[in-house]
DNA sequence: TCTGGGGTCCTAGGACCC
DNA sequence: TCTGGGGTCCTAGGACCC
């Protein structure tokens, strides 16, 4: 029996504890550029205000001077996701954080009765410490925890926002009601071909004979097909022990053609991913850098391109990221171009202590490690960014708009924990 | 005017090997 | 004229998720 925890709109959610005037408006959190809407409250959803929607677009939907845009402080929302899944762990076992809104975990209590009981307190637990409305959902496999999850959020007075769905006449009923497209792993393209052959709800699609959803479409359907079924099939392992891969990348806030301003942004991205590879105790085997124009603007010839580069030594040390993924930006720049958007990512990541050593490699990696331990630290204590690489440049003009953030000042003093907003 | 950022898994096809 | 069979590894791209 797996549970399923989910904060109920959740950058929404952590701006209103913040200010409770938010309660009861439209309110929409932006992401990075102010771009699209990433959440939205129940009355945002209401007015029909999709997600992803493009903030330009609001209009065509509902008033724009009644809607509330924000733009995202994600490290506000990640403070207050551990605030929320360390409550959580505390009480039961097994915690897998999913996303930095969703968890899932094993049944705490045998009996289902006690169980509804201790998962209702940890409801009004999690909203009286940290302010975040949540809900649990619990089935048989992970897909059919999600579709419990989705009752238990929209139908919030009834199920105390906890809900079961256990019984097997239950899980017909249910699948009858729930529409292809809102089934965990069918997409927008899937559930498209699958309407097309009558497949319109989850309890159709179960009907498909698995060896033939394997054939016409893939493994990985026929799995989300039998977790239907409720076998469990171990569907995207959330036991992300560590990362596979590791990007950093932004569209810029405007088209850039100035090289070295491009660079500067490449320097900072390398920089960031590899401190997060430090933080996981991991190095990355090869470095990828990407740059991409402007995919709007038809008056500009489209550029994307990307350069893999393999290190002789698997490293999380920042110089040697920097160095490579400046080297595999070196291979993509095109002069005269507009860029719009540029990332880096580490790739083949392995734990930091099963290195191989390359006997050719000229590096002290002791010192290097040394250094860059002082270097975060000093960051950590001052901020991040105090101590940074230069390349001789630092003048990029590469940052994102974010022109929707609240004035916090008079709201901050209730909280502590956040630093570096 | 204005369209995010960060991940995972799977498959097909090419290069290469014996 | 006739041109195998079987395997591995890598990469690009497509689908999905939040």
């Amino acid at each position: 029996m797996y549970g399923l925890v989910d904060c109920n709109n959740f950058f929404v959610s952590c701006e209103r504890v913040f200010d409770p005037r938010l309660n009861g408006k439209k309110v929409v959190v932006l992401s990075n550029n102010d771009g699209c809407v990433i959440a939205r409250s129940n009355e945002a959803k209401a007015a029909g205000i999709p997600m992803g929607c493009p903030a330009f677009k609001i209009k065509e939907h509902t008033d724009p001077s009644q809607v509330i845009q924000l733009s995202g402080r994600h490290i506000l929302y990640r403070d207050l996701s551990d605030r929320v899944m360390k409550i959580m762990g505390a009480e039961v076992e097994n915690l897998q954080v999913y996303s930095v809104d969703e968890a899932f975990f094993k049944l705490p209590h045998e009996d289902v009765e006690t169980s509804h009981r201790i998962m209702a307190d940890l409801v009004k637990k999690i909203r009286q410490y940290v302010g975040i409305p949540v809900s649990i959902g619990f089935a048989p496999t992970r897909t059919l925890a999600k579709i419990a999850n989705h009752i238990a959020k929209r139908d919030r007075r009834i199920t105390d926002g906890v809900y079961w769905l256990v019984r097997p006449e239950a899980i017909d009923i249910i699948l009858r009601r729930t529409a292809i497209d809102d089934v965990w792993g069918i997409g927008r393209r899937l559930s498209a071909s699958l309407k097309a052959k009558g497949i319109m709800t989850a309890a159709d699609f179960v009907k498909l004979p698995p060896s033939l959803v394997r054939s016409q479409y893939s493994v990985t359907l026929e799995r989300t097909q039998r977790e239907l079924m409720g076998h469990d099939c171990q569907i995207t392992n959330p036991v992300t022990i560590a990362h596979k891969s590791i990007m950093t990348s932004r569209t810029f806030g405007k088209v850039l053609y100035d090289r070295d301003e491009i660079a500067d942004a490449i320097v900072t991205f390398a920089e960031k991913t590899s401190r997060q590879l430090r933080a996981e105790g991991s190095v990355a085997g090869s470095v990828m850098t990407y740059v991409r124009g402007d995919y709007f603007r038809e008056d500009l010839p489209f550029y994307s391109n990307s350069c893999q580069v393999r290190l002789d030594t698997p490293s999380s040390d920042a110089m040697t990221i920097v160095r490579m993924a400046l080297t595999a930006f070196n291979n993509i720049w095109r002069d005269g171009l507009g860029y719009r958007k540029a990332g880096v990512m580490a790739l083949d990541i392995q734990h930091g202590e099963a290195i191989q050593l390359n006997i050719f490699d000229p590096e002290d990696h002791s010192r290097l490690r040394r250094l860059m331990k002082s270097i975060d630290g000093i960051n950590n204590m001052y901020g991040t960014r105090s101590v940074k690489l230069a390349p001789g440049l630092q003048r990029g003009d590469w940052a994102p708009n974010q022109n929707h953030f609240q004035d916090l000042s008079k709201t901050l003093h209730f909280y502590t924990g956040m630093i570096d907003p």
